[in-house]
DNA sequence: CTTTTTGCAAATGATTTGCATTAAC
DNA sequence: GTTAATGCAAATCATTTGCAAAAAG
């Protein structure tokens, strides 16, 4: 487990402050999870950080890569720190969990989205991003072919 | 080009009104418009309608399948008539324009994602969303290796 | 005529912005 | 001591909600 989170700021030349250190920390520990999960997961060790720190910490955390930002689709912000890897995320429509998938769905293989995957109708493309919409375990089984929960 | 848009309405069983035909036009003309765009479009037809109605108006287009709903990370909606295949975006990260894609990226192969691709940790997966990020051709000409606009 | 749509106005809610204060280095 | 981070308060802005009026079938 990488814990040393100061380091962690250090290694990206950005100040080791307790707000920082105790996003990281509750990003790795709460994976997925939006900004508010955070922001009290935050407060649960520094009951004086404002919001706005946390919006400001993650914004520093993500422009440096130390977390990555996900939005499926109109939902609010989410964060992780599984970054580096390409990994894609699999997000239940009726509660709303995520969790991550490896890169190939069953016998399709995946699209090799990390470094530039060349070009497309003249773009330049970077990025492959892959979000599997569905139902997840505990959902599915309630749900079993109701229209809407 | 499908330009009954009062039969289009019809069969899907909505009431045919000027507010819908003329967004159902304006989304036709202007494909991965914004909510805005359309309102403008819109209003250049029907000078009377409300921000509220187009909406209104899209979300029912959307519920029936008549007009999909794309909102790649953060950005805000947008909407195109192509439904029903199963097509991809790419989007600009510069400039914002977003440009249909089939299915294959060059050499890799596509994810099938139409109907039920299977089941992933538990998960029942019943679609691949695709959104591949880069840099459209205008702006890879003028932003060759800089660092941002 | 009955039900669905539209218009209007106000509310929501996540995120951003600007500036003074404080903490890291 | 400087510079970068934080706290605070107010602003933004797309989208939603609730209800009365108008239009579609």
């Amino acid at each position: 487990m990488t814990s040393d989170y100061a380091g962690l700021l250090r290694g990206v030349d950005l100040r080791v402050t307790r707000p920082r250190v105790a996003v990281l920390e509750a990003v790795q520990r709460h994976p997925h999870a939006e900004t508010d999960t955070i922001f009290g997961a935050v407060r649960t060790i520094l009951p004086d950080v404002s919001r706005q720190a946390v919006y400001d910490v993650l914004a520093a955390l993500t422009a440096v890569g130390l977390v990555r930002k996900i939005q499926p689709s109109g939902s609010v912000a989410r964060y992780e720190t599984r970054v580096g890897d390409n990994h894609h995320h699999l997000v239940c429509r009726s509660c709303g969990t995520i969790a991550d998938v490896d890169c190939a769905l069953g016998e399709a293989p995946c699209l090799t989205p990390s470094d530039p995957v060349g070009s497309v109708d003249g773009f330049v493309v970077d990025e492959a991003e892959v979000v599997y919409w569905g139902l997840c375990p505990e959902c599915s089984l309630k749900d079993t072919s109701r229209s809407h929960p």
